[in-house]
DNA sequence: GACGTTGTCCTTTTT
DNA sequence: GGACAACGTC
């Protein structure tokens, strides 16, 4: 098991007990450790499977790492905890939830529905949501929360946020009448429970013995005090992270928990995995060289057996249209050379860069898979099935209430909502108990709604989940709502995919055959290698159970099917894959680093990390592609090369496209380097300009080379190069302060100042 | 209550 | 450029 390690992957699994920290780098086998360090603490006997507790952030890298340990040894991992932070909360306030405070049947707000929520509540309270929109109230919130602050901890140092803490405040009423929790509160109340119920606490760490944590950079700082509080003072932590690939600050991950675990807990206890599996050396010294521009690193060094390999390929192009072009077909020549599409991945900083290549790939017959679209869960005909159910289970959700009590139209308007909100808030009661009280009508309307829902709980009492689910879809109307729709077939048929989702998810979990409504009781007849009984009952309805797992595990991410497909996707989802050859887009200073986030070095150094985390995705093959101008929100802009660029030494780089800027004599077919004297030029463009001419007309305007021009950002310059013509035309042009630009004439705005 | 028109805002994302 | 929300009209 461990002899297949190298030295520094074997010393972190065989770590004696005790705090420890390793530093995994890029691509050098921290999934391996972690499972590998389980697995050895069972082997030796030094914990039982159900000692140890294992932390990820996603269901994804959870799955993975019960996948792997199985594979290493046969042991039974049910009734293991091994799973996302939300997840293994969420598992720990449905076994106590009488102790948190929370109803048998709490549910879990995802973030689309937390926001729904917020707006209600604002309106319900005739707050102002031009001076609170709901997207900042949902910020502070969240953000409180993440710091472990109730509304009274919240600091009110001026009015704006007195009144914000009042807005959260009403938020913890409304959720706790209806009975919901969202993401940052499964988290918050766990921890709060741990903190307050001494046998409670207690009892978790006598059996937790060794808690292991994956992507330790991304915890929060109310997740670092869950960690050490659930620790206590006899369990042994083991850290796994990488500060360099830190990437999620903006969601409030705080890269200085590392630094802290290392001081307070692990103190000499560190190991680093420096040794890289996936690159060659050009790549990896381009990634070390970039990050060393970053301060305050714990520090690391990736190397490689597999020697140098071939240099990053740097291409620029006139536009972004190009750019896609180009990059089709590079890709071309590649799939040509015999790789496979599926191994090729054009990453990108920002979506909407996505749709210009996917128009580059699609004209050109190319199969392309996008990640990050919509999910199976978040999908509009699934969560108004979602919320049915959880009518059924929970009449109180008020946010599902809301979204479906006129969906399919059932004449219910939103003044009829309006009135029923107002009695709802007259009696601090939820809607679904307000319904009487609404007069005419409208009540009618609504008090119909209530009895079909009503009817729909009672004709699938006893039923198990598969038959109930489809049942509500069936007598919610939904089906024959998008029956009517001309494009509703695809919905029906997503519709029909959420009974197959439940009936996998019932033989999973055990559930198969029994009635969807009644709660499970069971206890784990299992004892930990200390005498204890282990779980306390689990109480859960397989049907608030299924709705748990749709809130928190929202679906595979992954596009379409087809195997063979080139892989598009943001830095930020290429985390923790790796492909033969990959393509950073859009190296353009505003865009990657981007505009917003260069103001703050902070900012700036994350932006360093992402691109770090971009480099090392590629095994052999690196390009890095700009475009001189570039549509962005409607405007033509005309970017810098990423400053990213010059802090890769020249070394590890070949330009395709020429370095310097091109100038053309206007005589003869062969372009002349501007500069020719420079040896630096690596390389001819593999891209050859058109044929150069002296002269273009582009609309109304004739260009000719030695013209006086005048840009809006570049200001005055003159034409020294001109090529193509029609939307193909191109100028290089010398600007007096801007240097040599070359820019598309179909695009550019240009005045001609003089000549 | 349904539909068409104008106006605003644009990173990154998992749970 | 495009998604979405808010407004105005039938």
């Amino acid at each position: 098991m461990i002899d297949k390690l190298n030295d520094p992957q074997r010393e972190a699994v065989t770590l004696p007990p005790g705090h420890a920290l390793v530093l995994a780098g890029a691509g050098s086998g921290k999934t391996r450790v972690l499972t590998t360090r389980m697995a050895w603490l069972i082997q030796t006997r030094q914990s039982s499977p159900l000692g140890i507790l294992a932390v990820t952030f996603t269901n994804k890298a959870a799955r993975e790492m019960l996948a792997r340990i199985s594979a290493i040894m046969p042991i039974d991992t049910r009734g293991m905890w091994i799973g996302t932070f939300h997840g293994l909360c969420n598992r720990l306030l449905r076994a106590h939830f009488r102790d948190a405070g929370l109803p048998q049947a709490f549910q879990i707000l995802d973030t689309a529905d937390q926001f729904a929520a917020i707006k209600r509540l604002l309106k319900a309270n005739n707050i102002d949501d031009e001076k609170y929109p709901p997207r900042d109230v949902q910020r502070f919130i969240n953000c409180a929360k993440e710091e472990g602050q109730r509304p009274g901890d919240v600091e009110a140092y001026d009015s704006f946020r007195r009144r914000m803490i009042e807005i959260y405040t009403l938020y913890e009423a409304q959720c706790q009448r209806e009975g919901v929790v969202d993401f940052p509160e499964l988290l918050l109340r766990a921890f709060e429970l741990l903190s307050r119920n001494e046998p409670i606490r207690n009892h978790y760490q006598r059996r937790f013995r060794h808690i292991l944590v994956d992507e330790f950079q991304d915890t929060n700082n109310l997740q670092y005090r869950w960690l050490t509080l659930l620790a206590g003072d006899g369990a042994s932590v083991f850290a796994v992270g990488d500060d360099d690939q830190s990437i999620y600050a903006f969601r409030g991950a705080n890269v200085g928990n590392m630094a802290d675990f290392e001081r307070d807990f692990a103190r000499g206890a560190v190991i680093r995995l420096e040794q890289n599996y996936r690159s060659y050396g050009h790549i990896l010294d381009a990634a070390n060289a970039l990050i060393s521009h970053n301060t305050g690193r714990l520090g690391k060094n990736l190397w490689t057996e597999q020697g140098a390999g071939e240099q990053i390929r740097v291409v620029e192009q006139p536009t972004d249209f190009a750019e896609a072009q180009w990059i089709v077909d590079e890709i071309r020549s590649l799939v040509a050379e015999g790789r496979s599409r599926h191994e090729i991945a054009i990453l990108y900083r920002s979506n909407a860069q996505s749709r210009v290549i996917e128009h580059a790939l699609f004209s050109s017959a190319i199969p392309y898979k996008v990640y990050g679209g919509l999910r199976f869960f978040e999908r509009q005909e699934i969560k108004h099935a979602l919320a049915y159910l959880r009518l059924i289970s929970n009449p109180d959700d008020d946010t599902s209430w809301v979204r479906v009590v006129n969906f399919p139209p059932r004449g219910i308007g939103a003044r009829t909502i309006e009135s029923l909100m107002d009695q709802a808030r007259t009696y601090d009661t939820s809607l679904a108990a307000s319904v009487a009280r609404v007069p005419g009508k409208a009540g009618s309307n609504l008090a119909q709604f209530l009895v079909s829902i009503s009817q729909m709980a009672e004709a699938t009492r006893g039923l198990p989940l598969p038959e109930l689910v489809e049942h509500v879809i069936e007598h919610s109307g939904l089906i024959a709502h998008y029956k009517l729709d001309k494009e509703g077939a695809d919905r029906i048929e997503n519709l029909n995919e959420l009974v197959t989702a439940a009936t996998v998810f019932a033989i999973e979990e055990h559930f198969d055959g029994l009635p969807a409504g009644e709660s499970v009781q069971w206890v784990s007849s299992a004892t930990d290698s200390m005498g204890d009984s282990l779980t306390p009952a689990e109480n859960i309805s397989p049907l608030a159970s299924f709705l748990s797992h749709a809130a928190l595990e929202a679906g595979d991410n992954q596009a379409q099917a087809g195997q063979q497909a080139v892989q598009l996707m943001t830095v930020h989802a290429a985390k923790g894959l790796e492909f033969d050859a990959v393509f950073i887009t859009g190296m353009e200073e505003g865009l990657f680093p981007h505009e917003n986030s260069v103001l703050e070095p902070s900012g700036l150094e994350e932006e360093r990390r992402l691109m770090y985390v971009a480099i090392t995705r590629a095994r052999e093959r690196l390009y890095f592609s700009l475009a001189q101008s570039r549509m962005l929100h409607g405007q033509t802009r005309y970017p810098m090369r990423s400053r990213f660029l010059s802090e890769v030494p020249d070394q590890h780089l070949k330009w395709l496209t020429p370095k310097q800027q091109v100038a053309f004599d206007g005589h003869g077919s062969e372009p002349r380097w501007a500069g020719a004297s420079r040896a630096s030029i690596p390389n001819r463009p593999s891209v050859a300009p058109r044929s150069p001419t002296t002269g273009v007309l582009v609309g109304s305007q004739h260009f000719r080379i030695g013209q006086g021009v005048s840009h809006g950002r570049f200001g005055e310059g003159t034409i020294i190069g001109l090529s193509g013509s029609g939307l193909e035309a191109q100028a290089q042009i010398q600007f007096r302060d801007a240097g040599t630009k070359t820019l598309a004439l179909g695009i550019a705005k240009l005045d001609i100042t003089h000549g």
